[in-house]
DNA sequence: CTCGGCATCCTAT
DNA sequence: CTAACGATAGGATGCCGAG
């Protein structure tokens, strides 16, 4: 068995759990339990109003995807393919509730496990032979009690590194556990096409087809300083080692501290004035800035973001002179950089973001700032925060406090709330 | 020259 | 017909001005 020739004191085994088209699974337990049809077994998605420009498919039924309904497209041109599709709308709520479900079993297997999305875990597992000596028995022990417990279906994929365990989770689907350890890589991972490695994507993909590298083993078989000439020398490098399996990274139980916090909007109606402009940034900047006192993070760096009718972005950042987590001074500053960087096109998205965080430790004084306005403003926010945790947070925005008060934060606010699921009207 | 800041691009869920 | 289509996050890269 290979236990025996290859254990060695480094070797790891590696675990990756991911859940079967996970939104419109969880939406389908939800559906069984009301008894209404499962959804996996007809043509469904999950995805946005198709009569707004920001309607996309966000996952998919087995059938569906036979119809070529592709995860991405507009939910307008998944219903030519597919006329018979059921749309349903997401609900991020029951999302996290499946999700923490999900996790919960994992992490009862090993006390090594890392969250990589709402939907995926790592779970490290080297030194859990005497509780699991079979590692696929175990995999299969973990699958099926997620799907008895919970009603709904997840791929494992197993081997020593966790690039390797998330390329074989990716392996025939649904409900499946499949292995790719390195003794594997050359009949399992080699013949695919090099887009299907991971962090390999649609820009990477076309400069190596042109320079005639289609398979991951192609990849593999190249010459290194090629490949970094071709898609950068960081990039290169590491895509170089990933079509040869090797990733190091260890799984971490412990996720990194954010890096900075963003929000942005799609619109129905373009934007062409700047009187709609404001009312979305001080939503935004809302939104953000509550996340960082949620987090006790404060920010040196704000910057807006625009987009085009013809899908050009911009951007447009600035340092602050002090680390703040203040609403009114973000949305300032992001006015002010809104202003110097519009040229007055129409837009159909706006965001801004905010980084370089720091601990929100102690008050930093500026000379030329203003203590009682400040003061006034933390007040505000401290207002608002509290509203938030009676009715959840980010269920809770100044534009909907000011709605009905005034006509265009009342758009700003109907706009936004097509296209965030958690958020939601404090009011009804 | 190097370094930090900035704009843009790439990739993932 | 094309590409991108959506929100959020993180990283890479190339340019430019300051020192």
């Amino acid at each position: 068995m290979r236990e025996e020739q290859t254990k060695t004191t480094t070797e790891r085994l590696i675990f990756h759990v991911d859940v079967n088209s996970a939104f419109l699974s969880w939406e389908s337990v939800r559906r069984i339990q009301e008894g209404l049809p499962d959804l996996r077994d007809i043509p469904a998605c999950i995805g946005g109003d198709p009569t707004k420009r920001t309607g996309i498919v966000v996952a998919k039924s087995i059938p569906a995807k036979k119809c070529g309904v592709q995860t991405g497209e507009p939910v307008a041109m998944a219903l030519r393919k597919c006329p018979n599709m059921v749309i349903v709308p997401s609900d991020f709520d029951l999302y996290v509730r499946c999700s923490r479900a999900f996790k919960k079993i994992c992490a009862s297997y090993t006390p090594v496990m890392e969250s990589f999305s709402i939907d995926e875990v790592f779970l490290d597992m080297t030194g859990t032979s005497l509780l699991y000596p079979d590692p696929i028995a175990a995999a299969h022990e973990i699958k099926d009690r997620i799907y008895e417990e919970l009603g709904f279906t997840v791929n494992i994929g197993i081997s020593t590194n966790k690039l390797l365990a998330k390329m074989a989770s990716d392996f025939e689907k649904p409900n499946k556990v499949h292995t790719l350890f390195p003794e594997e890589i050359p009949e399992k991972m080699w013949p695919l096409p090099v887009r299907e490695l991971l962090f390999l994507g649609k820009a990477s993909e076309k400069k190596l087809i042109k320079a005639g590298i289609r398979t991951i083993g192609d990849l593999a078989h190249a010459r290194e300083a090629d490949i970094q000439t071709l898609i950068g020398k960081k990039n290169g490098h590491q895509l170089y080692q990933y079509a040869r399996g090797i990733d190091d990274s260890p799984v971490k139980a412990q996720p990194d501290e954010a890096k900075g916090f963003s929000a942005e909007t799609t619109f129905n109606e373009d934007i062409i004035s700047i009187e709609q402009v404001n009312p979305i940034l001080l939503a935004q900047c809302d939104i953000v800035a509550a996340r960082m006192r949620r987090k006790k993070k404060k920010c040196t760096s704000v910057s807006v973001t625009f987009r085009t009718l013809e899908f050009r972005n911009r951007s447009h950042q600035t340092k602050l002179p002090n680390a703040t987590d203040v609403t009114d001074e973000i949305y300032h500053c992001a006015k002010q950089l809104f202003r110097e960087s519009w040229k007055g096109e129409p837009l159909r998205l706006i965001g801004i973001a905010v980084t370089g965080l720091t601990e929100d430790d102690f008050e930093q004084l500026s000379l030329f700032e203003d203590p009682e306005k400040k003061e006034k403003s933390r007040k505000l926010d401290a207002a608002l925060d509290a509203i938030r945790q009676k009715y959840g947070n980010d269920k809770v925005t100044r534009a909907s406090i000011l709605n009905g008060t005034q006509g265009i934060a009342r758009k700003a606010k109907a706009q936004m709330k097509n296209d965030d699921n958690i958020r939601k009207n404090i009011k009804h």
